[in-house]
DNA sequence: ATCGCTCTGTACGTTTGCGCACACATGAAC
DNA sequence: GTTCATGTGTGCGCAAACGTACAGAGCGAT
């Protein structure tokens, strides 16, 4: 019934790949190409910023810390963004907290030199400014998106989002997971993935998840889910 | 029972009296003085950006639309900040409504002039992107709190923003208003402030609100009061 | 083959908030 | 003072989600 698959194209960080070739030989020098797996935290709100982290195929999410209860995802981040917003508006310290969620390899730099970079205001800032703006409205349009919606809808926006960052209908998340990326119980989301599969939607097994009807999942997903898709081409 | 309170003191936007004075003075003459009125529309999502506005001691509200039934506030922006963080960010649209809360004056630029200055390096802009971090972290905190937190704390916590930016325990909002700031039904409001009122902590009448016991109110609302009260300054 | 951990399913009472509908109160306008 | 718009209060029934608890299922390890 299930099938893992774990193989992976290697595609970089879209942000450095849209860099002018002289910008980017420039820069590649100072990334070292790391490995992250997941539930690895990478930021913790208050902690001093070390690393800007730019992901190639691994995929962060960026939560909200309210108390040691509550804790809600405000942002799934991918190889069309980069972790580390903070430092390049001038802030020394994370906001807020970045797991990984699939593992993967990113291309790290040092805050000190990502600053440096930033201040030669060439395209690199273009690229971090632009990401900066839609990571902003995907943030906004996700917290109307929790406060309005229905759960199962919600549900099904959060495995399409995954599953365009994947780029692949199989992903591993629990339901326990993806409770606290919703904010919501654990059995919530269990009731909502069993109507989910129910409708043949999609299939999934201790933690192993396939959509095996995206257009069907599309349909039972909010709107928000086709803006927060293409949030960064109408930027 | 109840009193009007319209006297205001003049003063200016905190973002550009932090600018050097030779800064300050060579941006001035591209500044012009508005006045702005209650439920005026300032922006709306997809609309060109033609000018950003620093508050004297106008409110705004910034708003998520998602669809014509639902809209949610993420950020109240006042003399700490400004409205059109987008074209900070080099976007040429805006992706939010920005809607007056409470009159009052503001200085605004257009939108080539500010990219132009912003350009330049300066103070401007070290104190726009930094804004912009707190504006985020702020939208990022409101959307747990509507997440998690009842209503009647989320009220207390909205009314006590507003007093903070009012300067004033006397200001107007109707139920109505609150209503669609938080997200919630108009009787959804209409009972938290009963509460609140029956325990002495504010007074109100046809849209004119006292906070009656600010150390009150405090204890009912949540500690993301606190959080985002002085989140300018812990950036 | 069995144990044990993790993940998923089910259940139950409770609370919060919703949608709707309508009554009442206030203050400004005439 | 009467009228009228706007703001506030109340009262349903209902749906969604919560907190909690526990039972079964799958899979790896010994």
């Amino acid at each position: 019934m299930f099938m893992k698959i774990e193989g992976r194209a290697l595609v970089p960080n879209r942000m450095l790949a849209a860099l002018p070739r002289a910008e980017y030989q420039r820069l590649m020098p100072q990334f070292k190409k790391v490995r992250l797996l997941a539930g690895q935290v990478l930021a913790e709100p208050g902690e001093r910023i070390k690393y800007i982290y730019f992901p190639d195929d691994v995929l962060i999410s960026l939560v909200t810390v309210v108390d040691k209860k509550h804790a809600l995802e405000v942002a799934l981040i991918g190889r069309e963004g980069f972790i580390g917003v903070a430092a390049a508006l001038g802030a020394g310290a994370f906001t807020m907290r970045a797991t990984v969620e699939r593992h993967g390899g990113a291309l790290r730099i040092g805050a000190r030199a990502f600053r440096q970079e930033l201040q030669h205001g060439g395209a690199l800032q273009r690229e971090v400014l632009r990401y900066t703006h839609s990571l902003m409205a995907q943030i906004a349009h996700t917290a109307a998106c929790n406060r309005f919606h229905l759960i199962e809808a919600r549900l099904a926006h959060r495995l399409l989002l995954t599953r365009d960052r994947v780029g692949s209908n199989h992903f591993t998340l629990t339901h326990e997971l993806l409770s606290q990326m919703l904010g919501v119980r654990r059995v919530g989301i269990t009731t909502a993935a069993h109507a989910l599969r129910a409708r043949n939607l999609i299939d999934y097994s201790r933690g192993n998840i396939a959509i095996t009807n995206g257009a069907g999942l599309e349909k039972v997903a909010c709107t928000c889910y086709m803006f927060v898709k293409d949030i960064h081409g109408k930027t």
